[in-house]
DNA sequence: GCGACAG
DNA sequence: ATCTTGTCGC
């Protein structure tokens, strides 16, 4: 057990609307750290992603751990729950964090680090979904999103591996976009907590030897999809036709 | 004020 | 995020 579920729910740490939230993450902001990132020495890498219901009445939130360099499936854990928060840009952490931890949590294994499909310091105020989730587990964690959000980037050269920083409208730079297939289009790296971009697109790059999104992220995607339908397929069965 | 806006 | 068919290319 390597994630306390309930830590979110502590006094403090669940805000109770959208103005709380906002502050909330302000005031974590500047707990974040950037540490070196070693991604050669990444022996164990999470990817987690969330999958929504048609009506976003149901989440299914899944953990698959990697192995590196073989990119083999080590373990996998889901867990399903009702949203809890609206989904707002910028504060979807709130929405998919409750049953991402509880995934986490099912693991028995300890990743060396957690791939978050979203961002990290790539965020209006500096704490997206991978500082929230790497503060909470006080674990390395980076972010890769597959959109931009916040700061703008030139376009990176065409080919793989290329890549062109990501600058917030304060100058500052909090993230880059990463091409990890030639010609297709970039991938967005933020670091999330106690990571650092060098390290981040290195191993982002060893996530991705053939498609453009990481392996980590595809493997949880293609879980929380699965497990999403077996949720719709047992309540159809249960209500009945 | 207006538009844009991770999943 | 999700709703969706075929199509082009390696």
């Amino acid at each position: 057990m390597i994630a306390d579920p309930d830590r979110i729910s502590r006094p403090g740490l669940w805000p109770s609307d959208p103005d709380e939230a906002r502050a909330l993450q302000e005031r974590l902001a500047p707990e974040v750290r950037t540490e070196p990132l070693d991604a050669g020495a990444v022996r164990l890498a999470a990817g987690l992603d969330v999958s929504y219901a048609p009506d976003e009445d149901r989440l299914v939130a899944a953990a698959v751990v990697l192995s590196l360099p073989g990119l083999e499936v080590v373990e996998a854990a889901t867990a399903d729950a009702a949203p809890a928060f609206p989904y707002v840009p910028g504060l979807f952490a709130f929405r998919e964090l409750p049953p991402l931890l509880e995934a986490i949590g099912r693991l028995s294994v300890e990743p060396d680090v957690f791939v978050c499909d979203g961002f990290g310091l790539a965020h209006p105020r500096r704490f997206g979904l991978a500082c929230h989730l790497g503060w909470l587990l006080d674990r390395p964690t980076i972010g890769v999103g597959k959109s931009p959000f916040v700061g703008r980037s030139d376009e990176p050269g065409a080919e793989r591996g290329a890549r062109a920083p990501l600058v917030a409208d304060d100058g500052a730079e909090v993230g880059c976009a990463l091409r990890t297939r030639a010609g297709v289009r970039p991938v967005y790296v933020s670091v999330g907590h106690r990571a650092d971009l060098e390290g981040a697109v290195d191993l982002v790059l060893r996530l991705t030897p053939r498609y453009r999104l990481p392996e980590t992220v595809r493997a949880a995607d293609h879980l929380s999809r699965e497990r999403l339908k077996g949720l719709s397929a047992a309540e159809g069965r249960a209500v009945g036709p």
